[in-house]
DNA sequence: AGAAACGATGAGAACGATTGTCAAATCGCC
DNA sequence: GGCGATTTGACAATCGTTCTCATCGTTTCT
């Protein structure tokens, strides 16, 4: 339906992709574009941004925004999820909850809403940044 | 704990009070910025902004991010909830669901997460939009 | 009342994330 | 080896939001 012409796996995209799968927490576009500079595979501002969105629009990345709004990404598994994230340190664990999925398609219906989706990420604070009062 | 000092009821709060309370649906800054205006009570932008996010802070309005990273605020219930937003319209229902609570919670705990919160809110297309083709 | 003290306002500058522009580089293919 | 289509990246432009700071309104002395 919303095919795209196939796109070809350039040097920056492949980096892009790379510099995703080699962490394991979200990333904000610009943290993708340091990252590769320092790693000494440069690639412009403007391709990180538009590789993200790729990636995002394609569900092969998990998009979602911190708290000032700021849109930051992660390569996850492909299934439906949600995630449980540390405040302090980033850390992210994907959970999966059968009985929330249920929920809110029957909620949904019962108010006659159709074409339901959601959003739903948990935050808190990990076991050792509780542990560590933060290396601020 | 985080005692403000007490604040003033100037005309320009009340008036963004009054602004949140005569509309039903979550409302950007600048939108509730120019209802003042052509109401005929203007607002200094920044005044805008200053205001909600104290009343966010106070827990006295709900404060979501639309898909684009953009704050909008809604004046809701008191007690903890979440939102059913028409993706066409913005009319929005609050809900509850306490068994999502208790999920979300005791998830988190069996990652050893603690001092946890969650933002869940669900999109759909409601009755009246999903007669009427969109006015776009 | 008059003055100091202090919070509150607003016009405009500053900011930071994101997107747009467009000429130059790269690729697929003949 | 050339050509049109795609992609890139330096840079400008946008846009929501925050900051600055001179000014204003209230409250609190005296
Ligand atoms: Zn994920
Ligand atoms: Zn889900
Ligand atoms: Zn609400
Ligand atoms: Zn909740």
């Amino acid at each position: 339906m919303t095919e795209q012409t196939p796109l070809r796996p350039t040097r920056q995209r492949v980096a892009v992709a790379e510099a995703l799968a080699s962490v394991d927490d979200f990333r904000s576009a610009q943290e993708i574009h340091d990252l590769l500079g320092r790693r000494g595979e440069p690639v412009g501002l403007a391709t990180v941004y538009r590789t993200l969105q790729r990636l995002a629009d394609a569900g092969e990345v998990d998009l979602l925004r911190t708290e000032d709004g700021e849109a930051v990404y992660r390569r996850c598994s492909t299934t439906h999820h949600h995630h449980l994230v540390c405040r302090g340190c980033g850390a992210t664990v994907e959970v999966e909850g059968p009985a929330v999925e249920r929920w809110t398609r029957s909620i949904a219906g019962e108010h006659g809403f159709t074409d339901v989706s959601h959003t739903l990420e948990i935050f808190g604070t990990c076991r050792s940044c509780s542990a560590s009062p933060a290396t601020d």
